[in-house]
DNA sequence: TGCGTTTTAATTCGGTCGTTCTAAAATGCA
DNA sequence: TGCATTTTAGAACGACCGAATTAAAACGCA
């Protein structure tokens, strides 16, 4: 019917990764865009709608591509590897990284504002498939005994979460080897089978 | 010789403060800083220099009124009691905040672009004081017992920041207390005496 | 081949950005 | 009281913002 598209969707998305990601939603301008992706302003307007739909899009796309892999990656493994191979590749991946630029989702998670409930949303999604990640793979763990039992589950799974994210934040600032394995390892020693935690 | 300022400095940090919290430094302008601080663009020109500059002035009154007085309070009281208070505290505060604006130190360590290294030294910094704070208390707590010796203070110190850095995280997206307590439990049954923890 | 449709390319729009400028108002000291 | 100095107030600056517009180019299908 109709003229097709010049563009690989794809590599353009990963061009707007890239400029989300390491500069922000509101510090990235579309011309930045235009710039990075290669393409025109209308044609980003007509592909894929105004700034902040393409934002999501970028998002959802770092997410698929990233988050969801590791996940998949993951889930193949015993309970505490997949924790630990999870934690481990986020390490790796924070201080290889040249630009220090974190998790996208982490950044995402921040820098838009509290008063956008839309995106807020979209944002606690994904946080909680990566809780269920670890509720799931603590659960098993507990279950055929390679995962301490003192802890509820669903704490621990809450815990990982939260470690997660702090990891995240202090990669982007102080992207030391030792901190960053330091601030993990306490975390996977609590999930070690045969520890007894917290009973007075 | 001249005439003197009109404004109280501390109440225009405080409203420096807000805007700038809520909204990030990209998404906050100027006439945002002259409608909420009461002053005009000249006088904060004149007072504070350029909106970068301001902005650090502001996290920086941020972190004396906020951060360091919450250190200040802990300080007097017992190694395990003082963290646990400290994360209560934060929990509370990121409950209680209507706005779930989570933490100013935290939002600017991603909001600033990584291509600002002095700025991201700042930000370090106090990272670092609030690590060292943590780290001074575990170590008396090893020293008096009353804190598991089975871990490295120092990791346990990077553990307990990289905690905070993710409830202030997740504060902002999901603030649930379940979820904040969750994550904060386990990090502190980890702390617990006679906790043996990772020995195989 | 020619029509309908869509993507390109480049310009343009009003609005807002951070910042500066011009005066007027307000002080302390002579 | 007048002078030097600084803060006010508000308009103004050029630059850039996100978005829309226009017209030409590139197809699929008849």
């Amino acid at each position: 019917m109709a003229r097709p598209r010049e563009f690989d969707e794809d590599a353009v998305l990963d061009a707007a990764v890239r400029c989300f990601w390491s500069r922000g939603y509101e510090a990235t301008s579309i011309r930045d865009l235009i710039e990075q992706t290669g393409l025109t302003g209308a044609s980003i307007y007509n592909a894929f709608g105004d700034k902040r739909a393409f934002y999501q899009r970028a998002l959802d796309h770092y997410v698929k591509s990233s988050i969801g892999e590791r996940i998949r990656r993951c889930e193949a493994m015993e309970p505490r590897e997949a924790i630990e191979a999870f934690f481990a590749e986020v390490v790796k991946r924070s201080l290889d990284d040249p630009h220090h630029m974190g998790c996208m989702l982490v950044n995402a998670a921040l820098d838009v504002t509290p008063e956008d409930p839309e995106f807020q949303g979209l944002v606690a999604t994904v946080l909680s498939r990566i809780e269920e990640f670890f509720l799931c793979r603590v659960r098993e763990g507990q279950a055929n005994g390679s995962i301490n039992r003192s802890q509820a589950a669903e704490e621990l799974a809450q815990h990982l979460l939260g470690i997660l994210m702090g990891v995240r934040v202090l990669a982007r600032v102080r992207p030391d080897r030792a901190l960053l394995e330091g601030a993990v390892k306490p975390a996977l020693a609590l999930l070690a089978a045969d520890a007894t935690v917290g009973v007075a």
